[in-house]
DNA sequence: GTCTATATTATGATAGAC
DNA sequence: GTCTATCATAATATAGAC
């Protein structure tokens, strides 16, 4: 809605509005960095400003204020993030709902190691009640969510996955896979065990599927 | 180390060291609930005072300054689940590996719910390498994830909990139980189920037995 | 589109009265 | 042991020059 940005072209300001374009990657990329790492209280626009490499004004002129540059920066997170997930899923159409399952932990895993913001400001903004948290479900992740819970569903009625309140498998899956990526930090030192490696995040995601989905897919008659 | 209580009771300055004491105490609950809602940098000294209903310069009088009573709130944390773990082991003493393991993720789970802080502020700080982070392994997780990643192998041994890196197992066995507590207020919202009744509590322990420790126990030979 | 300068409020920490 | 008053710094946001 606010963060409007090349749309009629072909002007005399060409250049100038390619440069606005950039500052304001520049400055998206500074704030989905800081902000997930302090979360939205614990930032401060000058942080974002300075790690942008850029004026801190600029972030009015661009944003109008710091609640609507974290907005735009969760909404570059969860859209790309959407992308690559509807991209695995076309890549695996034909394949067994399983293994679609098992492709899509699998890209959220390596997408939340190249963007850990994803995991991180969802569990920063769920510390606590507020208008943020509410937006980004509503958004984000209720729509995905839910697409995800009736895949879940076929699955444990295809006898694949384990029994039992399939939100609350779902849910398990994400912190089984996302959530290590955002404790990378701290496993790395308390567990010996890096998580942000190939060969981890094929573990991971290998466990995962081991662990939920131990059953062998059948075609239902 | 810095946080000494009464010592040497019975002098005559006795009522006013108590009053003492209660003033730490609600500082520290009020740091505790205010360091895990928006982390260290997120959370200002004066919003703790007013959560105690005390005048902040006595923040600097009790713990000399934030991140001292950081520690102090953070120690008091983990202690004090250190100690419900402890006797959670000790009721459990005489069943078998996978009971004692499932008592364990019980106490956790309840534990969590009752301390939510226990499970974010881990999170909080491993967003990026930091020396509270380092001081929160070393004297509290690294103990705790070392006695209990042997747990996890006599498991495996055992036959009981799936294969693959028990660490990397032990993590995701805390995530799928703690974390899902410390997203308690995103999930309501996002999956509709409220992870803090008693029933998602039981529900949560067992679908995690269920899944990450499927086999029967058997006595080794 | 970018910058300097600045108004206003919040923050961590301390000094000194009570 | 507690309180008021205060200092120095950092924060969000804006006004206006370039």
């Amino acid at each position: 809605m606010s963060e409007e940005t090349i749309e009629a072209a072909d002007r005399p300001a060409r250049k100038q509005q390619q440069r606005s374009v950039v500052t304001q990657q520049k400055l998206l990329d500074a704030a989905i960095e800081a902000f997930s790492e302090n979360g939205f209280k614990g930032t401060s626009t000058r942080d974002i400003a300075e790690r942008a490499g850029v004026h801190h004004p600029l972030i009015t002129y661009h944003f109008k204020n710091k609640d609507r540059l974290w907005r735009a920066a969760a909404d570059k997170v969860f859209r790309d993030f959407g992308r690559s997930l509807a991209a695995s899923l076309e890549d695996h159409q034909d394949e067994s709902p399983k293994q679609r399952m098992a492709s899509m932990i699998k890209a959220y895993v390596y997408y939340a190691r190249s963007q850990p913001a994803l995991h991180k400001v969802m569990v920063q903004e769920s510390s606590y009640p507020n208008p943020r948290l509410d937006w980004l479900i509503e958004t984000h992740l209720k729509p995905l969510f839910d697409a995800t819970a009736i895949m879940i569903e076929e699955l444990q009625k295809a006898g694949v996955a384990v029994q039992g309140n399939p939100m609350l498998l779902f849910n398990m899956i994400r912190l089984s896979s996302g959530g290590l990526l955002a404790l990378a930090n701290e496993i790395k030192t308390s567990s010996g065990i890096d998580v942000e490696s190939d060969e981890t995040l094929d573990e991971i995601s290998d466990m995962i599927v081991n662990v939920f989905l131990p059953g062998e897919f059948r075609q239902p008659a």
